[in-house]
DNA sequence: GTCTATACATCGATAGAC
DNA sequence: GTCTATCGATGTATAGAC
């Protein structure tokens, strides 16, 4: 049983091998992430990393466990409006943001990009609360149907993957969300 | 200078190779192509691909191309509608069905997932003679706006994305195709 | 616990014999 | 054009010093 002082410890040498690694895979993109790289960015030999995680997948699902903790902060932390067009805005807006900053992590997150990764259930559940709370403000806003909720991830979703992929760090597709979520707004909300 | 039949050769073998890729990346996953599974496939040694590819991001870029390449082909064999609304929507539908039907390549054609891979410029070319197309026939439907091609691509590239990220085979996101380029048309050609 | 040292299989790639 | 031989780097793992 480990001490509280050396667990602690061991939390925090965790957590900076975690931080060095969000550098690389922002820097060098996902895939370039390797353990002799990690630790020679933290200043350890590469197989002590292996005593804070057991693999590089494991690595691979601490990082997707919090890339989806960190969403889901941002998510509880704002203040919802109540018209549905606004809510639904403000969803997209988060999302959005939130997919268009980081590129790397929007790999991990939303795409199935890495062989042989799977998010263990820990971190796929924070996935999942993501997508549930996201789920019940489109519901506030009036969003019942299945197919209308499908709609709308693509269309934040499309924003984002264009944005990433034709203009990274621009905000060519990102400026275009008001617009898309008038559209949206007209067609599912506003049936003629 | 090598002879004709030699050449002939050379470039069914290579093309062999190529199919072989395919398979592999369909079925394993983009990144998890190597030269030496490909060369078993083949039935080489691991070596002699370097004779048909001087690296394997040639390979990759020898997909790149072939992939643009057949769905410009695509694009060639329709028989355009004159309709507006059904021009885009034919246009939608080839984009969305290639995009769907294969995760791999779209992985290669459409994101930037593999480290340090930049197709070529003959590569390129093809799939900016891609965008070109489509462009000509959003230009022919009335969208001028560059901001309206843009939120045509996004709605598109969602669908595709979503399709493929959470329903891989099936047509949860396919089939919302048509609302969505009412709610488009709604939007962009007809305004209030 | 964390380190050093060492090992193994696999990867992309090259040189040179035939 | 295909092979053998080989290189450096990678992920992973074990043994043992401190």
């Amino acid at each position: 049983m480990p001490t509280d002082r050396r667990r602690v410890r061991h939390e925090a040498t965790r957590q900076e091998i975690l931080d060095a690694a969000w550098t690389i895979v922002r820097t060098e993109g996902l895939a370039a992430l390797t353990m002799r790289g990690l630790a020679r960015v933290v200043g350890m030999e590469p197989q002590s990393l292996y005593t804070y995680f057991r693999s590089k997948h494991d690595v691979y699902d601490a990082l997707f466990a919090e890339g989806n903790q960190v969403l889901l902060d941002r998510l509880h932390a704002v203040d919802w409006p109540d018209d549905p067009r606004d809510l639904l805005r403000a969803v997209a807006q988060v999302m959005l943001t939130f997919d268009a900053e980081d590129a790397a992590r929007s790999q991990l997150l939303f795409q199935r990009t890495i062989p042989d990764f799977e998010p263990s259930a820990a971190a796929y559940a924070l996935a999942e609360a993501v997508f549930a709370y996201c789920g019940g403000h489109l519901t506030r806003a009036g969003i019942t149907e299945p197919a209308d909720m499908d709609l709308f991830t693509a269309l934040v979703a499309g924003l984002g993957m264009q944005q990433l992929a034709n203009d990274p760090g621009g905000d060519r597709w990102l400026r275009l969300l008001d617009r898309a979520i008038d559209m949206y707004v007209r067609e599912v909300l506003l049936p003629a």
